[in-house]
DNA sequence: ATTCTGAGTATTGTATACAAAATACTTCAT
DNA sequence: ATGAAGTATTTTGTATACAATACTCAGAAT
């Protein structure tokens, strides 16, 4: 089945990019003529990425004065980071049973992510997929869209904090733990142990950014 | 302080009302041409409103085809309801204490509910309004906007199935057990059958889709 | 030196134009 | 009548045009 995909669509993940490469740090004015002829098309869909951005919290857009990256914000981050938590929770109780071949494949990643300790976003890239995968098996489509519009938000501050940081915290101990407990089938205290991860990874990004 | 509203949020705020008026009921195709001309304005705010609103799993967007209002479905249903359990559920806790004027007025829309039998459109009114009276004290800005968005999936299905059943069975005696369980200050209770209530819901709108 | 002022430019929000694709309609063969 | 094929008409996605607002920065006033 073939299937053309509007501009606008790819416009979007282009800017997505550009924003999570760094090209656009926050507080950026992102131009919608300027990036249009960057992307060699017309301004149009270039507004809709980036109306589509604003929406999901990336940009902020002012009447008249058009869109720029959202500054860093320890209120936002613990924000989406309460709902994150939240939503993550839900998609792993619904998830059913999780085979043992896409355990085996989270412990994989995080061998992986141990071992990446200067490539900031490799690391964030492999924290974000160990996420995606154990909410693999959600059966919640909805959900799961929901949840990886939101992840733009904490990669960023991910991203920032590690920069800066230059050290690689992102505990692969926690996931591990959690793992752990799915192996035994001890969704509960999967779930816990998940939640305590979420609030200490926001913790740790919090502190950080009110320093 | 002045603000200039742009048009596309007044569009998106008319084609919403146009929505939940039935004047669009499930399947209809929306072209954009005929909302601009009926509201006065041209194709570009229209179609930023129309993308929205599609983003909100409002509207159907098919690339050649333009927009459609999407057509009622129990596994959306579902998935939507239990996202806004849970973000609801994380809402309540994340309220703190909830000042008694503030129960009272929950008590006092569940009377008025009580009192209205025919008239759907108020019904879920003044549903949606128990609701955000409860949440009001949510510091979490953005929950509370996820919150309200999401709200619009199953406002269609509770108008749809009100309709049809004749009878307004959105039990007010969920609402105040809820209630009474947060006047002792028991949030745990609170949320529990808070979620319980949700369930419930989601449950009755399910099976009557299914029929 | 700093703050105002205002012409000139750039950029935005919205309207319109245009080409391609989808839909509706007509015509003709069965 | 019914259905296929081809043509006209809408309608869409995208590009461009335009008017109004916001920014820039040189020069005057404090």
């Amino acid at each position: 089945m073939i299937t053309r995909t509007p501009l606008r669509d790819q416009a979007y993940r282009e800017i997505v990019e550009l924003i999570h490469r760094g090209d656009l740090p926050p507080g950026t004015r992102v131009r919608d003529t300027t990036v249009a002829s960057q992307l060699g098309i017309s301004r149009t869909p270039v507004r809709e990425a980036l109306l589509r951005l604003a929406r999901e919290g990336i940009l902020a857009a002012d009447m008249g004065r058009g869109f720029s990256v959202c500054r860093l914000d320890a209120t936002e981050m613990r924000e989406t980071g309460a709902i994150l938590s939240a939503l993550e929770g839900l998609a792993l109780q619904s998830c059913g049973d999780i085979p043992a071949a896409r355990l085996a494949r989270l412990s994989e990643i995080d061998r992986e992510l141990a071992g990446t300790r200067s490539d900031v976003d490799r690391c964030i890239a492999l924290d974000e997929e160990w996420h995606r995968t154990l909410l693999e098996g959600c059966p919640n489509q909805r959900l799961r869209d929901i949840i990886s519009t939101l992840w733009q938000v904490p990669r960023r501050y991910m991203r920032a904090y590690l920069r800066d940081a230059r050290r690689v915290t992102l505990s692969t101990q926690h996931h591990a733990r959690i793992i752990e407990a799915l192996r035994r089938n001890d969704r509960e205290t999967a779930a816990r142990r998940f939640s305590h991860h979420w609030e200490r990874g926001i913790e740790e990004l919090g502190t950080w950014l009110e320093r």
